[in-house]
DNA sequence: AGATCCTATCTTGCATACAAGATGGTTGAC
DNA sequence: GTCAACCATCTTGTATGCAAGATAGGATCT
């Protein structure tokens, strides 16, 4: 999957890198970036650093005060549940447009996803769940047609990805989440534009006992972060 | 309204300058813009224009290609149509989550918006009609609830901005403009969540004579752009 | 003549040097 | 004893220098 980052620049290598360590908790809420420590733990200059520090602020993960430095922010759990609630929204729009051009190689792609995640769980292997999930969606997006869309939507599916990975870790969670995999496919089947998209929403919004996986989940990365 | 930007950073100057002569069509399509050449212009070092090129990089008006530079990158055609049913999305989303969220107070607001943009269309006045128009569509992102969904909503409306300030020259644009959003605020006043949904899908869609609007006016960034 | 390879030059990517603003501690005054 | 102001120090923002990759032009070989 990365094998094509050995001529990727310092810069790239080092957003990549720090977005992980971030994302993993290996710093706390609020915490100051030191440029100076950060460039010689990774053996860049400034210069890179300080690139990867603006790609980071850009998509929300650090905040860059004037003179002062790059913090980082971890989103209170009210941002996440309206992350989610945009989530929702945008892969309920890419389902309803998607069930207008529904071809029969397409539904075969998603019928497998739906039988990978099915072996998953059967199995019980969280990190399976989680690729084939991955491609279930970005399937969905793709068939969208709409590229911009598509875009968007993995743009805040990656953003949202620690959560939705800890979720995955709740017991139960996998099962139910198959379960709507295999109703949205029935309804893109149907070719039920509404039905299609009501189920996506349903299937990401953070409702039900959903409310209580997504807060524990929170907590763990807070307490790890901490 | 750009009051304190005297202590902004070269680079944040630099990105806002960039980016108004991109919209503004001072290169042309795929032009690669030159480190040294447009550093000297500006009279800054290569450093924060490079930022800035990745800002804008960011933000889809430049594409950077490693080694090679940075070319400037109208979207096609196709892309803005693309970007304006997802905006119509996002703020059809907006006013479903502000519905409910109605108060007297904001109903005001909103109403003076329109006050703002009649008188505007009285006196022709593209500018007036422009900014009361932001103002509006503004208040709708707030009144959400949702701020993620405010800022996303907010940053695409800007992207676009370019398109939708060409479209209002065209001749009776404003007028069916303002009958729009009278007919969102009266949804919203009714409480009638779905009903300004639609208005407002309705408002921002690219359909029946926007069609040709949107297209004319592409032409026209394009033109001055080539 | 056409194509390919080599080289000179240009441009980017990165490192480092320097300047200006922020921070914290100490000293002095009230 | 407390508050404020000043100075030393640290950190960021910017400029510049350097090395490696890309490009273009010419020379050589087929």
């Amino acid at each position: 999957m990365h094998a094509e980052n050995a001529l990727t620049s310092r810069s790239d290598l080092v957003r990549e890198k720090l977005e992980e360590m971030i994302v993993e908790g290996a710093f706390s809420q609020g915490e100051r970036l030191d440029e100076v420590k950060l460039s010689q733990r990774f053996d860049v200059s400034r210069t890179p650093l300080r690139e990867a520090f603006q790609a980071l602020a850009a998509s929300g993960l650090l905040v860059l005060e004037p003179r002062r430095g790059a913090f980082v922010r971890f989103p209170a759990l009210e941002e996440v549940f309206e992350m989610f609630e945009v989530m929702a929204e945008l892969e309920a729009f890419c389902c309803r447009l998607a069930s207008r051009r529904v071809t029969p190689a397409f539904l075969a792609d998603l019928e497998e996803t739906v039988v990978e995640c099915r072996q998953a769980v059967a199995s019980d292997d969280v990190n399976r769940y989680y690729h084939a999930n991955e491609r279930f969606h970005g399937l969905i997006y793709e068939a969208s047609g709409n590229s911009f869309l598509g875009a968007e939507a993995t743009r805040l599916h990656r953003r949202l990805k620690p959560y939705r990975r800890l979720q995955l870790n709740n017991r139960g969670r996998m099962a139910h989440s198959l379960a709507e995999h295999g109703r949205v496919v029935e309804a893109l089947t149907r070719g039920d534009a509404e039905a299609a998209a009501n189920e996506m929403r349903a299937h990401i919004a953070i409702q039900g006992g959903k409310f209580n996986d997504l807060i524990v989940s929170y907590r763990r990365t807070a307490r790890k972060a901490g």
